[in-house]
DNA sequence: CATCAAAAACTCC
DNA sequence: GGAGTTTTTGATG
């Protein structure tokens, strides 16, 4: 989701791969799993200060939930969606590391009881995985569910939150 | 620009 | 296994 914005992409080196990160002018707008292709983020000359130090947090943030820790700080989020999206997303941060939440639980937080399939919807939207954590939201019965970077992914996650599924 | 149709990481009967 | 709810997105007039 790449609206008309000036943007910088850096990427973060972790143990499991080479993640993504965008930023614009305000925070952080999207994170990337590790690609295949390396795609060259070209660095640009004059790295904005704010943004430098946007990347630790990230950096930071990113390994610590790779670890199974909770993040001490978080850089500013940026979120690039509609209303109801950003909603959704608002309500998936306040899961705790270590929970899961349903899709039902949090259509009826964001007070669209029956919006469940809308929020599956909004999930497969978020640009920021991992930070936002969507992978804490699972089916009514428990089930997986989907995950936009790939199913592994998703278990690679709740794995090292210890959440067994 | 307004309207219609189809799809989506779901849930309930 | 099928129907129902909500939102988004792309096509159509």
């Amino acid at each position: 989701m790449i609206l008309a914005t000036v943007t910088f992409t850096l990427p973060i080196l972790t143990s499991d791969g080479k993640f993504l990160a965008h930023y614009s002018e305000q925070g952080l707008t999207e994170l990337d799993f590790p690609q295949a292709n390396p795609k060259a983020a070209k660095t640009p000359v004059a790295l904005p200060a704010d943004i430098r130090s946007w990347h630790r947090l990230t950096e930071a943030a990113l390994k610590s939930i790779l670890a199974g820790k909770e993040p001490a700080k978080l850089p500013p989020l940026v979120p690039l969606g509609t209303i109801f999206q950003k909603s959704v997303w608002t309500a998936m941060r306040a899961i705790p590391l270590g929970k899961t939440r349903s899709y039902g639980e949090i259509a009826e937080a964001i007070g669209r009881p029956k919006a469940v399939r809308a929020v599956g919807g909004a999930c497969g939207a978020n640009p920021i995985p991992v930070l936002v954590p969507c992978h804490r939201v699972l089916a009514a019965n428990k089930k997986i569910g989907g995950f936009g970077g790939g199913l592994a992914w998703k278990r690679r996650l709740l794995e090292a939150e210890g959440v067994h599924v």
